[in-house]
RNA sequence: GGCUCCAUAGCUCAGUCGGUAGAGCAGAGGACUGAAAAUCCUUGUGUCGCUGGUUCAAUUCCCGCUGGAGCCA
């Protein structure tokens, strides 16, 4: 099997720069891995690396999605697969580095998806019942229903069952080694303060006012959440400037202790201190996982 | 200086017609395989400002004190 290195983290804890580091050191190449990054247009919000970042390595799934549009897991799936294959034929090395963990998931783990086909009517149909009513057809259809799941996933159950799309055996296509970036709370906490204030001091806000006027609707900016949700309800009047940066940097650090959540049960995971030496410990971790 | 009001969880506040108290937010933990920066779930003991009094019993009533807000001068 061939070797594959992640980078996750939470917001804000030094994926990208790690990222271009190994990618140097280990003639690589860096897999973007990030569900708004794809978008074009989504810069200072998402956090994607600048143009200058691009020339010192080579990044894929950039920039792939215009605004408005739909993407998922399995097509990033799809795409992460065709990218990392290519790297690797290439005789590089492939580094998916990003913070959405389902979808860096669903390429380690190596999730089977299946070739489930787009059916909008049918999740029409099932979006307009309630949430019991959801659980009574699951129920009748013989499936489990778990305690405390939300609507929307037990709404996609259903949606599975009636096509009857079961859930199949994950088949990890790489010898994985991942990296989760941590700090401490309180130092998160204080990058994640001082990287707002930062992109909003870089117009932020005007990056997302152009975007709408460009066209993006507001289903669309509120859907992608955080920045661009809140940025969005601020320039719609619904905050004040101080009640918005407020209502942002709170939400941003629920997403960060969501995404510890996820990061607490990855497999084949090495939690990478990010107050110590982490690159020459990243770089001595990587020469041995592909010398072993 | 006089009068009035306020003082309860980290914050904003509710409440107890006297039997030691509860919401929202924050914080913490968790779920989540085709929307994932999304979508959800769980979690509240704190000298009820301080002192004294009345009472079987006071955070709740009364006196005083301290701090804050307002009004009159």
């Amino acid at each position: 099997m061939q070797k594959l290195v992640s980078v996750v983290g939470t917001t804000a804890s030094g994926k990208s720069d790690l990222g271009i580091v190994l990618a140097n050191r280990f003639n690589g190449e860096i897999v973007s891995c990030d569900s708004r990054q794809v978008f074009k247009g989504l810069d200072l919000g998402t956090g994607k690396v600048t143009k200058e970042e691009q020339q010192m390595a080579v990044h894929h799934l950039l920039d792939i999605v215009e605004p408005n549009g739909y993407f998922c897991v399995s097509e990033y799936q799809k795409l992460a697969y065709n990218a990392i294959n290519d790297i690797l034929a290439r005789g590089k090395r492939p580094f998916l580095v990003g913070g959405t963990g389902l979808y860096s998931r669903a390429v380690t783990e190596g999730f089977n998806m299946g070739e489930e086909d787009d059916d909008p009517a049918l999740r029409e149909q099932i979006n307009a019942l309630s949430h019991e009513q959801v659980k009574e057809r699951l129920v009748a259809l013989g499936e489990d229903v778990p305690d405390g799941i939300s609507p929307r996933h037990l709404a996609r159950r259903l949606e599975k069952a009636i096509k009857g799309v079961g859930h199949k055996q994950s088949v990890p296509l790489y010898d994985v080694m991942q990296l989760v970036l941590v700090f401490p709370r309180e130092v998160l906490y204080a990058r994640i303060e001082e990287r707002l204030d930062k992109r909003l001091k870089m117009g932020m806000v005007e990056e997302i006012e152009n975007l709408k006027k460009a066209g993006a609707t507001s289903a669309f900016l509120e859907g992608l959440g955080l920045e661009y949700r809140y940025t969005n309800r601020y320039l719609e009047g619904v905050y004040t400037y101080e009640d918005y940066r407020a209502e942002l940097l709170k939400e941003i650090r629920h997403f960060a202790k969501r995404q510890i959540t996820w990061f607490k049960k990855e497999k084949n995971a090495v939690w990478l201190d990010m107050t110590g030496d982490y690159e020459a410990q990243a770089i001595k971790l990587c020469e041995e996982f592909y010398n072993k």
